[in-house]
Order: C-alpha cells, then structure tokens, then sequence
DNA sequence: GAGCACTGC
C-alpha cells in the first residue's frame, strides 16, 4: 500500500468513526430484527370458502360441469382412450386404498398411466361427490416439462382448458386459478411453499411422483411428510413409483399399502456384449495396444476403484464363453470396461442400419467428449457418413442444439435417425420413433467426498435400475432392441439402484431449508432420512454455514441466515446478493447469482468450439474472470434485445436465449424477494442500487463476499502460475474457464463457485480477486501474535504488511463488519448516509490493487 | 496442457 492511500484511508476512515461509533450503541434490538423480516412472499391464489353455503353451491357447479363436460362427443371418445391404460383396471381398488389409508404407494412401469390417470381419479370422485370446492389435490414432479405437460394432458382429457380444474406452478410461472382443484407443481415450489404453510392446510390430497428417482427434493419432502402426517389426519398422501423400490417407501411409512400397476410398452429384445461381438464381429483391442499418453493413467485409476471391471477381469473366458466363437473370446478378453470402445459403438450403429428396420437410433454415451468423437467417426464413416440417408444428431444439455426440433421429428422416410445422447435421454428427453438403444452401461455421475469436502464428476456404471429405464426408450411406438454393450455377466452385478441424491451431493442449502422450514437441529432431522447422509458430509455442511455467518455457534440462524432463507439459492449466492444489494452494486450481483444458481448461458458447439471459446474470451476482456465474462454477456444480451436483434446475437455469441432470458426473469424474482426482505424498494426500481454496479473491483469485492470461503492462491512458479486450495492442495484451472491458458496474473487470489473433481480437481470458474478484497469482504481476520501478520482460512491465507497497515486494515475492517452487522439487522439502513466514511474508504482500499501486484 | 452428467426453488 503507498502512504498516499494509506493517508487517504486513514482520514477517510477517521471521519467515519466521528459518526459511525457514537451512533452503534443505539443499535436495534434483535426483536426489531424479527419484525423487519417478511411473513410471506407468495400470493394465495386459492379461493377461501368461509361461507358453507357458497362452498356447497360451488360443488354442485363443478359437478355439472364436469358431468356436461363428459357427455360430449369428444369427451367419450378420451374416455375410451383412459380406459385402456392399465391404470384404469385399478380405479375402484386405488379409490378404496385412498379412502381407507392416509398413506399410500403405487408402483407402475413406464406407459401405465399413472401420472395422468391416478390424480385425476380423485379430482373425479371428489367433484361427482359433491367435495369438489373443499378438495385441493397437489401433484408434484421433479422436472418443469413434467408438472407443465401431465397438466395440459389432464385438461384436454377433461375437455378443459389449462388452468381451470387443473393447474400447475413451476418457478416463475404459473397456471392456475381460483377454480383450480388439481395442481402439478415442482416439488420445489411445494419445499417452498411448506414455509409460508407448515401443515399445508389447505390440502386434501399429495401425490409425490418419481420418487423412485431418489432426488433430493423428493427425500427430503418424504421425510417432512411422515413427521407431518399424524397431525394431519384428513390429508391423504400418495406416493408414486416405478415398480422396483415400492417396497422401500411402504416400509418408511410403516408398511402401508403398495398397489402395483401393469406396465404398458412394447417388448424390448435385449443383446449384451457377446451377442453383439458375435454378431458383428468386431474385434476389441487389448488397451495395452494402443496405450499411450495418460490413458494407463485412467486405466490404473479406474482399476482400482471399479469392482465391476474387476469383477469381469476374474472371469475364465474360455469356459464362461464356451459356446461362442474364438473371435468373440478374443474380443471379451482384450474388453475392459475401462474406457468406451468408440469403434465397437460405430459398428453396433453400422450392424443395425445394415441389417435391421427402420426406426431411429439413441445411443447413450457419457459426455461431450464421447458424443463429439463418435460424430466425427461417424461422419468419417463410408457408409454411415452418407448424410442423405443417415441424420447423426448429437444431444447433450450444454450442447445449443438441445432444443432443436429435428432431434423429436421424425426424419423424411428415406432416413435414418440416429442420436447420440447423454443422460439427458433417460428421462429428461423422450424421443418418440426410437427403435433401437445403444446403451455404454455407464453415465457420469456426481458425488461427494466428504473427507476432502470436495464434488467428483466421475463416469460409473449406471444401476440396473437406469439400464432398464434405458432399455424402455426403445419401445415406445413399436416393439424394440436394445443393444448393451458390456457382458450381461457384468449386467447382472451391477447395483440395484443407484445411491440416493442425499448421499451423493454437498449438504449447505439443504441445511438451510431445514432451519427455514423450522424443522429443528439439522443432524438429528437428516438422521430420520430413508438413508440418512454420512456424518461428516453434515459436520462440513454445518461448518461452512457457520463459516460463512449464516449459522451461529449453537447452530440457529443468525440475521442473515434468516434473510437468506427467504432466497431460493445456495447460501453463498444468497450472500453475494445481499452483499450486492447492500454495496450498490446490485445489478451485476442478480446477473450473476442468476446464472450461477441456473446454470451457465455459454453452450458448447460441437464444431466450433475455438470461436466459442473466443467469445467468452471476448466478454471477459481483461477481467480475468469467468463471472465478468457472464455478466458482460447478458448485458450485451440485453442490449441486443432492446435492438431486437436477439436472435443473431446469441448465435455469433454462442449463448442459449433459454438460459438467458431465465437468468433474466430470475433476476427480477430475486429483486422482487429482496425487496420483501427490505434491502431495496421495489418501486425504485434495480438502477437506483447500482452506483458501483461498474465499478469491477467493487464487483470482484462482491464475488469474494458470497463465495468465500471458496478462495485459491496464485502462485507464481517461474513463467507459470499454480493454484492452491486449502482442502485439497494443488488444483487446476478448467480448461473451459477464460482464466485457463492464462500464465501470469495480476492478483494473488481467486474466487470460484465450484470445485469439480474429473480428469483432476478443476476450478470451474473463477474470478482473480486482490488481496484488499479478501482482507475486506472474506472471511474473519485472525492477527498473528508471533509472525505479526494477518491470518485468514484458519491461518491457511496470510497476509503481512508494516504494522500501521496491517492495523489500519484492521480496523477498517471492523468497522465494515459493525456496519454490516447494523445493515443486516435493519435492512432498510442508508448506509452510505450512516457509513458514508467506512464505505469510501473500503472503496478506496479496493482501487489501490494494482499497487500490490502479485508477490508470492 | 487440454475438458464441459442432470434436475430444482
């Protein structure tokens, strides 16, 4: 630091005291605190029937329209449809159950018509009884298509329109309305809707749907839902599942009744490894062949740490194979499931377009790499390359063809279609016409090291569960086959299912929830999960809220924790919010928490990637920062759209407008609660808090503020740069980041929002921030006796400096927090009028960086 | 020196 700025923020910070201090011992009590935070955000859209006799004539309105309704031609024609789905067979015994139990699971294959048919079952016994304004039935779905398209499907066979009898409500869009008895929502919006209705009262019926898919949402409703129960006796829950695991949730809620429904799908033919080498005749090649570069790196890494490839290793070839041909044997023994065969996937693709009928091919694959290799085989192809007969669509959800039209239409006869798909095909994306699935056996899959505190996207066999799921895409229209290629041996050892979310995922906003929600201690409810999560992965959830001020020392929520609770978001965007709208610089704070809590707008294209890339270069300028990169290109967005060129900007841009305009409307969700919550004033608009909302460094100071304590050093290492983080040591920077590829920088520090162990632990995105940002809006500062210096991260950062700076920083830093402190406790605080000395010298203090260019 | 499963408030 110079002594000029030194002087400055001496003075700066002299004049604040005057003020600032004589006034703190007036502070507010923390009663005042309570009173300042808002009761509601939602709206209640229900109609309140008080009145017993309206109640009653509403009934027998919606009785008649219902019986109207279903005397007209079209109605009888649905209704002949309805009947023929399985579910229809067990109407009375599901009525029953409803009637008799307040718990209740059904399981039922893909194509039963469960999701369709069972709520609106209820719906039509409640109207034809004449309970038809006092039932309020709630369906809910893990994804938003889901809730949106069962609505819609519901209401025309009722002959309505959408939002009549039958609503839904997904985030930031709604239809519904007073007459609305039946309601397929997100099972977010029903978390959310739990704080503001503890009992949910006004509930007659809950169908909680897809629950056999483990989320986090789901186990964690299931948990609140059987405490819940006994004091609701007249609510009437149902829980919806594939056949497999039924089991397993009638035993939670205490051996209640499981009602199975048929299945209804066309058969799939199933052909595993050896069929498929036999067939075909491809030859696999020991890896030892063609090993070179890091690939023996991955075999030994997988190897150790993957039972089913070990398990296959073991096995005798020759007398487990006996009836197959030599080539075949050869072919099993070079296989290793270490890494896909690309070349075996090219000629199952081959052999089906050779020898079998028409109908489109989904080949599953477990990412962008996979998908971008096996196009270009494919392409290169003689015969599979010809693209008036073959149409090879890749399908991945950053890849921007993923909303395109041609992967659900059916091609022009003469074609075939074939997509190579991730994951996403297994529930999220369903294409019709697929007769034939390629199926890899394996999908990238998240977890969580707790030890190390650290998320691994690692690639895994898929659950016998998800195989079968796989399978059933190919018999949606027409009987189908489904090509695995691994041994059916390996098949069969697979497990069951795969591990529940709760286990594989970071604890934070979920410990969150759980406060909000009032639910008690955060271990002891987590304990009473269906399969409660380790530990450990709690302890560090628990830590980090009390890192980084949302949980105090006893674990409850301090003022900030509370404000927090009322944003949708992970704790620490929640945090860099308020600290936006706190510090003017609220503008770049929405667009950023926006895109970190959605997901990133940049699409990755499969044939351009050098000018993508080069694109969100562009956007980051000379920032050094993924999260400036984000924010410049929504507000060339924006300006885009003003001008009503849109379109052609995001595709020069390579940006998804989906993503984009989400982001957008996000934004003003998240102003919306801020102002519920008193730090700003709707009515003034989001410019009247955005003084510093150009001011960079005041922004990267925002950044450090909410996504502390995710900090790495730089260091320099001759003409490069390392970085060190303190859990897990030497980590790099993603190669898909603007900061990748970059040698030097001028700041000693980056923040990131996610840390990722894949190939290695990768640094996602990351901002380089100063040490003034850190020592002022990171984590508590801890003054070390021996060495004089100033410690942070529980002494893994320090920082030394003269003693009069290091004092000054110090005490600047203390009267930040007092203020903050003050602000969070009363939100409508001016704190500029109040704080004006302190903020400007903060401010000051951030502009001097550039003199302390990096020194380690 | 070389990579990016998928949801949701």
């Amino acid at each position: 630091m110079s002594s000029e700025i030194e002087r400055r923020v001496e003075n700066l910070l002299a004049t604040a005291k005057g003020t600032e201090v004589v006034n703190n011992s007036s502070g507010p009590s923390s009663s005042e605190t309570k009173q300042s935070l808002p009761d509601s955000a939602s709206s209640k859209t229900e109609a309140s029937f008080d009145d017993t006799a309206a109640k009653e004539k509403f009934s027998i309105e919606l009785k008649n329209l219902q019986d109207s309704r279903k005397a007209s031609p079209n109605a009888k024609a649905m209704q002949s449809f309805r009947e023929k789905l399985p579910a229809y067979k067990v109407k009375d015994e599901f009525l029953k159950a409803v009637r008799d139990n307040q718990v209740l699971v059904v399981s039922g294959e893909t194509g039963c018509g469960k999701t369709t048919q069972l709520p609106q079952f209820i719906l039509e016994e409640e109207i034809s009884n004449l309970r038809g304004a006092g039932c309020n039935i709630i369906c809910t779905q893990p994804r938003r298509i889901s809730a949106i398209s069962v609505a819609a499907r519901i209401a025309s066979e009722r002959g309505e329109n959408l939002g009549e009898t039958v609503g839904y409500q997904i985030r930031l869009e709604a239809k519904r309305s007073a007459q609305t008895r039946l309601l397929f929502c997100t099972t977010g919006v029903l978390l959310r809707r739990l704080i503001q209705e503890p009992d949910l009262g006004d509930v007659s019926h809950l169908l909680v749907d897809e629950i056999h898919e483990r989320g986090l949402n789901e186990d964690f409703l299931i948990i609140i839902l059987r405490d819940l129960l006994p004091q609701r006796p007249n609510l009437r829950l149902i829980l919806m599942s594939a056949t497999i695991n039924a089991d397993l949730f009638s035993k939670y809620f205490g051996n209640t009744p499981v009602i199975h429904i048929q299945g209804l799908t066309f058969p799939v033919v199933e052909r595993f490894l050896e069929d498929i080498l036999e067939k075909t005749h491809y030859k696999i090649k020991s890896e030892y062949d063609n090993m070179h570069g890091n690939s023996r790196r991955r075999r030994q890494q997988y190897s150790r740490t993957d039972p089913l490839t070990e398990m296959f290793e073991e096995v005798d070839i020759d007398s487990q194979y006996k009836n197959y041909s030599i080539s075949t044997r050869q072919s099993l023994d070079a296989w290793t499931g270490v890494q896909l065969d690309l070349g075996l996937v090219e000629a199952t693709i081959d052999h089906i377009c050779r020898n079998e009928g028409d109908g489109a091919i989904l080949v599953f694959l477990t990412g962008w790499d996979e998908i971008s290799k096996l196009l270009e085989k494919i392409k290169a192809n003689a015969f599979l390359g010809n693209s008036s007969k073959f149409l090879v669509l890749p399908l991945h959800g950053s890849m921007p063809t993923v909303n395109q039209r041609e992967i659900f239409d059916r091609p022009p006869s003469n074609m075939r279609k074939i997509v190579l798909a991730t994951n996403i095909a297994e529930s999220s994306i369903t294409i019709d016409d697929v007769v034939y699935v390629i199926d890899c056996g394996k999908a990238k899959e998240t977890s969580y090291d707790a030890l190390n505190k650290l998320a691994c996207l690692l690639p895994s066999w898929i659950s016998k569960a998800s195989a079968h799921q796989r399978r059933g895409r190919a018999g949606r229209v027409q009987p189908g086959v489904c090509y695995r290629l691994y041994p059916k041996i390996v098949h069969d050892a697979m497990p069951q299912y795969q591990l529940p979310e709760i286990l594989r995922t970071p604890l934070q906003e979920l410990c969150l929830n759980i406060k909000s929600l009032q639910l008690g201690a955060v271990a002891p409810f987590l304990s009473k999960a269906l399969q409660p999560p380790d530990a450990l992965s709690v302890q560090n959830a628990i830590e980090l809220l009390k890192t980084i001020g949302v949980f105090d020392e006893r674990e409850e929520l301090t003022p900030l924790g509370h404000h927090l609770c009322t944003l949708p978001l992970d704790p620490n965007i929640g945090k860099m919010l308020i600290m936006g709208s706190i510090f003017q610089c609220l503008d770049p704070a929405l667009t950023i928490a926006s895109a970190l809590a959605h997901r990133d707008p940049f699409v990755l294209p499969i044939n351009r990637k050098e000018e993508a890339d080069a694109a969100k270069r562009s956007f980051a300028d000379d920032s050094c920062s993924d999260h400036i990169a984000l924010l410049k290109a929504f507000e060339a967005w924006k300006d885009a759209k003003r001008s009503g060129r849109d379109r052609a900007f995001c595709w020069e841009n390579f940006l998804s407008p989906i993503t984009l305009q989400m982001m957008d409307d996000m934004r003003n969700q998240f102003f919306d609660l801020l102002s519920d919550i008193g730090f700003v004033n709707k009515a003034k608009g989001i410019k009247s808090y955005n003084k510093y909302g150009h001011d960079l460094e005041m922004v990267c100071a925002i950044l450090c503020a909410g996504l502390y304590p995710n900090v790495i050093q730089c260091k320099r290492r001759g003409k490069r740069t390392a970085f060190y983080s303190k859990d897990v040591g030497k980590v790099d920077i993603h190669p898909s980041s603007v900061n990748a590829g970059i040698h030097l920088f001028p700041l000693p520090y980056m923040v990131y929002s996610e840390k990722v162990k894949t190939t290695s632990i990768y640094i996602r995105d990351s901002t380089n921030i100063s040490d003034y940002a850190l020592l002022l809006f990171g984590g508590g500062l801890t003054p070390n006796k021996t060495t004089g210096s100033i410690e942070m991260l529980g002494g893994y950062l320090h920082f030394s400096a003269s003693k009069s700076v290091l004092q000054l920083i110090q005490n600047l830093r203390a009267e930040l927090d007092k203020l903050l402190q003050r602000k969070i406790e009363v939100p409508g605080l001016d704190i500029y009028a109040e704080g004006k000395g302190v903020v400007s010298a903060a401010i000051e203090l951030l502009h001097s960086q550039n003199v302390s260019a990096m020194k380690n």
